[in-house]
DNA sequence: GTGCCAATCTGGTAGGGCCAATTCTAGGAA
DNA sequence: TTCCTAGAATTGGCCCTACCAGATTGGCAC
């Protein structure tokens, strides 16, 4: 068995569901706090029927996305801001990609985040997490051998490191943003090129790591990720325009 | 209107049947894999239709806590660590309570983020990001005068803060703690003095974000969050113990 | 204009049914 | 005995109808 975890899906199906209702609240100009359409009518609208609707509409609310008042209606969440922001994951994952503004934030807090990943690592560190992310290196190896696509190595990668900081809650956070960015990830690594310098700069920070040297750790993960930032500048600059607004 | 947001929900309904999946699940002793019992079994051991069955678990899916594969079974994540932590966010507005090492690691990764939104937020708030403060501010100390659970405002006071970083990632993220501990705070303030003393800590970390004096503003932060930590830790060691394992 | 009541609308829930893909099982072939 | 295949049972995905209770709304009586 593989280090690489596969998080492709298929088709789940009613998760398509969710992409169509939001997009349905975003090109009717439905604001926050409105009232989506009765579940009946939405339903017909949609051409699905009322369960199906009432899943996608459970995960949307568990989501704080909508509120659902009973006997009243379902509601937009007055701000944006409010919904959680596993929202804008599940989202990425459907198609409905993030606002350039929340790339930007996204990359400010990952960043954050993986530098205390990476520093509590260097701390707390067993041979076990070692041995780990050892692996993933040489799974990435033997991918990139046959100019094959590591973006699921790079994630396992990071996972890896997450895990090998002894906070769960840390790499559970973490692990939201390897999700919001896979499409890309993918993308991105579709130049081998890419992959070798991913690589390089991942088996540094094992060492780093290894030797529990946390600067230097801490450093090189920073310079990592600054990649990615440049990268998804240049992407947003070229690509799609804000989707949702933040 | 009050800047206090109400998060107050009466009995959603279906969040209840949440719980009681999860319930079900971990008194049967369903370990990480397994299959749980068919939809039409499940939903008629625990009383209720498949469609309210079904959306329980839509949920649960979405929050990476089941995995329904298709004419197969619905099946318990391989990983706790693989859930969304708004899983445990959800889970625990359901009563069902986070685990002393969830808890411990939510205070860890709460506080860095706590110390860097107010990093940006010393550094970013606007006039308004200041009087929305100040207002919470007025408002906790009018509840204060007539012995009110400040709890709200304490998290309203969290939410404004967080919001004046400009970071609405990081707002967000947050937001999910708040929820998270909200059971807990609205007991923790039903002793005013405690109240009164959180009252203290945030005017002086307003006036320290007014000055934009970020090493102070983020010291007293991480005193402040402190104070909780210590909380945290004799209530876990007086109260339940270990819920949901990590 | 004001107050009240009934028709209407809404989400919440139950229960039935069909489909296609998977999984299991029993029978047959080697 | 071992292996394989075809059919039966199982399962999630989806649809439809129906009923309930609370909220909303509209119009009627005063």
């Amino acid at each position: 068995m593989s280090t690489a975890i596969a998080t492709q899906e298929p088709i789940p199906g009613n998760r398509a569901l969710i992409k169509r209702v939001v997009d349905f609240a975003r090109d009717k100009h439905f604001a926050p706090g409105d009232r989506l359409p009765a579940e009946r009518v939405l339903a017909e609208k949609l051409g699905v029927s009322r369960n199906a609707l009432r899943e996608a509409l459970a995960t949307l609310e568990s989501l704080r996305v909508v509120e659902a008042r009973p006997n009243s209606g379902v509601f937009l969440r007055r701000s944006a801001a409010e919904s959680s922001f596993e929202a804008t994951v599940l989202l990425a994952e459907q198609g409905i990609e993030p606002s350039a503004t929340e790339v930007r934030e996204s990359i400010e807090v990952r960043t954050l985040l993986e530098r205390q990943a990476i520093t509590l690592a260097c701390a707390h560190r067993t041979a076990a997490d070692l041995s780990a992310l050892k692996a993933v290196l040489g799974d990435t190896r033997a991918l990139l051998a046959v100019s094959g696509n590591i973006a699921d190595c790079d994630q396992a990668f990071h996972r890896a490191l997450a895990n090998a900081s002894h906070n769960s809650v840390l790499a559970r956070m973490l692990n939201a943003f390897y999700c919001l960015t896979l499409p890309r990830r993918r993308s991105y690594f579709a130049d081998p090129s890419r992959g070798a310098a991913s690589d390089r700069a991942h088996r540094k920070i094992v060492t780093a790591i290894e030797k529990r040297d946390v600067a230097l750790a801490s450093s090189l993960m920073a310079r990592h990720l600054g990649n990615a930032q440049v990268y998804w500048k240049e992407a947003l600059q070229t690509g799609s325009s804000d989707a949702l607004q933040a």
